[in-house]
DNA sequence: GCAAAAGTGTTGTGTCTACACCCATGT
DNA sequence: ACATGGGTGTAGACACAACACTTTTGC
């Protein structure tokens, strides 16, 4: 009875297109939870980590190297969370800049993470912690890197970040927190009006693409002489 | 040579006491790592999750009873972390509140967190890691009610809060941003005078007993109106 | 000139730190 | 009285939201 446990890794692939959420889901074409759709990933190896195994595993859906961010979620465990096996899960938060527009199989589609379709297993839970994560992160860290593209407007990074964390930002506001804590930085290029004229904006890019805190302390924080 | 892989689950037991924070150690008996400390913990069985495992693990070590939060932190996956076996671990953070004071089995200490001994595989990371979490949670949520006893003064708490942050906290700050989120609440007790006089503190307890999120926009909040 | 879009100036607010001061008790 | 520790009052710093206003373009 007791048969063997498998480990799978999974990833929560999010991006922003076209102002909205999105998240990367296979359709299931086996049993159980046939056409249902369902997490990308799989089986761990016994000579990899979980890191390269949804590496691995997402090459076959998405080109890698568009993965512009991906870190550890949480484990589930469950016994009964798929049913007739007992099966780990790990899942991880991928990112994919606006711009990237991967070719992606045929088993697999682009989802409005607020209308997500029949989820299979506990994947429909995982992917709203995964968007929460990311709300959360938004705030604190400079993640924003990860789903904007390599330069762009602040008009463009606030629909990104409006869309993400699902309430309007203010463009003014934005800039001004992003640069002040120095996350953001200016190119020195502009983009040139649109038909209805204009004044062109300035480009900028994401000083770090590595994710940092950017807020360390947001509040309790020690005295101030050792804070600078 | 592919043998099976292992998963175990690892605690990463704090409590703070006589004004530092130390962890729950386990000196191991067998090689490898014969006498270096490590976390408690064990195997994952075929029929729990990985919280039931985790508890069941420690009843050994502490009483459960005492466990005042536990929460997943990550999932270790590199197949070279322990040698000659594939082994995951799945960590967790415990939190034990000051005044408990838990009988321990004789192979087991409580050490300073600022001195551990050395540390058998990837466990010193581990509790590190553990620590930063704490840290970093003490700010935004209301996790102090895990480390404090039921009741406290102010000046026992900020005790608690300074150790676990690892820098000096103003009481007199502490209670009011405590306050103002509603985290605290007074009992209407008050506790005697030392020897040395002055005046008799209030005594205190956290509002709520389950991690929740007191500080939920550290910035880029939603605009005023939705916020209320 | 006028509309459109970007960006700056400015004001107000909320939340925190720092520090002075007042309160209640023991000796 | 005075020392000791607890607690409040208040001022200043800071970071943010909100909104008015200026800038730069197309037509």
């Amino acid at each position: 009875m007791a048969e063997s446990t498998t480990h799978v890794a999974l990833a929560v692939v999010l991006r922003v297109q076209a102002g909205r959420p999105q998240v990367l889901l296979w359709q299931r074409g086996r049993a159980p939870h046939a056409g249902a759709w369902s997490l990308p990933g799989g089986t761990l190896d016994s000579e990899e980590t979980l890191e390269d195994s949804i590496r691995r595993h997402l090459a076959a859906k998405v080109d890698v190297r568009e993965l512009s961010h991906l870190e550890q979620l949480e484990t589930r465990s469950d016994p009964s969370r798929v049913p007739g096996e007992r099966q780990l899960a790990t899942a991880y938060l991928g990112l994919v800049p606006e711009d990237a527009d991967p070719s992606i199989p045929a088993d697999t589609e682009w989802h409005l993470v607020d209308e997500l379709p029949p989820m299979a297993f506990d994947h429909g839970e995982i992917a709203l912690a995964a968007r929460e994560r990311l709300r959360a992160k938004l705030s604190y860290t400079n993640v924003g890197f990860a789903l904007a593209k390599d330069a762009f407007t602040i008009s463009e990074l606030r629909e990104v970040y409006s869309a993400a964390l699902g309430y309007d930002v203010s463009a003014t506001n934005l800039q001004r927190v992003l640069l002040r804590r120095g996350v953001l930085e200016p190119t020195g290029g502009r983009r040139e009006s649109g038909p209805a004229g204009g004044r062109p904006p300035a480009l900028f890019r994401f000083r770090s693409r590595k994710l940092e805190v950017t807020d360390p302390f947001a509040v309790l924080s020690p005295p101030r002489r050792s804070r600078a």
